[in-house]
DNA sequence: GCCAACGTTGGC
DNA sequence: GCCAACGTTGGC
């Protein structure tokens, strides 16, 4: 069974509908450690992604990816000229790493945070915690298949 | 643009 | 190791 993650980003950033053009990218820039555990040590080939804008009208889930490569060294750390340059990171030892993720869909109708805070089996989702600022972070197989059934229903 | 929540930094 | 200051995130 693959695991099911959340994915955020900012639409004037990098969009689903990007996603869909490039059909796959690097997830790169992920800077926090606790998200950097998670892309290091959890996410696998096959895992299923919710691809969610943040700073977006409304700002909720707008599709699908998945991952087709796994625990990438993140290359944006070892280039100077990026904005997620680490001069610390060594490269037989590298600091922070990004998965692949590969366009599945994008909702016909995107699910907001409001449709989220507004279902009950939702509840518990990360996304909606105070203060929640995890870029990366885990889903229940019963929420993500929530958010699929949602989308499908909202979109008639 | 506001502001609450949180992570990081750096002086001590 | 504490903690104030600061920067960032992200909903609104």
């Amino acid at each position: 069974m693959s695991r099911k993650w959340l994915a955020k980003s900012e639409p004037n950033n990098y969009s689903i509908v990007d996603l869909r053009r490039d059909k796959k990218t690097l997830w790169t820039g992920v800077r926090n450690y606790q998200a950097r555990n998670l892309l290091r040590d959890e996410w696998a080939k096959g895992d299923e992604v919710l691809f969610y804008h943040s700073n977006a009208k409304p700002s909720g889930v707008y599709g699908l990816a998945k991952v087709t490569k796994a625990k990438v060294a993140d290359p944006t750390q070892f280039d100077p000229k990026s904005d997620y340059y680490d001069p610390k990171a060594k490269k037989d030892k590298p600091t922070w790493f990004a998965p692949e993720i590969t366009f599945v869909s994008i909702f016909k109708a995107p699910i907001s945070i409001e449709d989220i805070k507004k279902d009950a089996a939702l509840k518990n989702m990360e996304v909606l915690r105070k203060g929640s600022r995890l870029s990366v972070q885990p889903v229940k197989d019963m929420e993500y298949k929530r958010v699929f059934m949602m989308s499908e229903k909202k979109s008639g």
